[in-house]
DNA sequence: TGCCAGGCCCTCTTTAGGGCCTT
């Protein structure tokens, strides 16, 4: 819905197997307002997403790329993310790249663990998937990768692969895009559908 | 020792394979 507040969001996770796979790192940014939160693993990170994320673990502590991190509970991040989307007074929605196939499954994945899914379709609407609209709305780029997106439209190069960096470019993407709502509900998918 | 996937799209397709996108 057009009349949504826009919030994008990215994971940092153990790894691609959206149906085993935990939270590292969540982030979220609308306009200047940001929420970040680091969580210990509650399984190991996969040797691949250790090498693009830099996270370890170590004796019980997260590292990103060998610098302590202060970690919360799982429980914790997922009740201030919530808190965080409330606080918009109007109703979220979530966008992420490749949300569909991946962000939102998780994150929907972990809510349910926690018994927390209700409390959040109260403020959340839907899921936004910015690689879909992207690859559709802007044909022949060849790579839809949310860092050579960035290159093309922004001319930037930026810190990849961390939560809150990668949202705060989504978002720059985006307003530069500056999409009509048609394609904004075009790739827009219900909590039901992820 | 094990170290993880899978839906979508394209095409040299449909009796299928391969690359992309996310960590």
């Amino acid at each position: 819905m057009s009349s949504d507040t826009i919030v994008f969001f990215d994971l940092e996770t153990t790894g691609l197997d959206t149906d085993v796979c935990d939270l590292i790192q969540l982030s979220a940014i609308c306009g200047n307002r940001v929420f970040n939160a680091y969580t210990l693993p509650r399984r190991p990170i996969t040797r691949s997403a250790s090498e693009v994320t830099g996270c370890t673990v170590y004796d019980g502590n997260l590292f990103v790329r060998g610098t302590p991190v202060h970690t919360v509970p799982l429980s914790d991040a997922l009740n201030s993310f919530i808190a965080f989307l409330r606080s918009f007074r109007r109703p979220v929605l979530l966008a992420a790249h490749n949300a569909r196939l991946f962000d939102a499954p998780v994150l929907m994945r972990v809510l349910r663990q926690f018994h927390l899914q209700q409390k959040f379709q109260q403020v959340v609407t839907g899921f936004l998937d910015t690689f879909l609209l992207s690859k559709n709305v802007f044909r022949g780029l060849g790579s839809y990768s949310q860092k050579n997106l960035v290159r093309h439209f922004l001319r930037e190069t930026y810190d990849a692969h961390n939560a809150e960096e990668d949202a705060r470019m989504l978002q720059e993407l985006f307003n530069t895009w500056n999409p009509g709502s048609r394609d904004i509900s075009r790739f827009t998918y219900s909590l039901s559908q992820v």
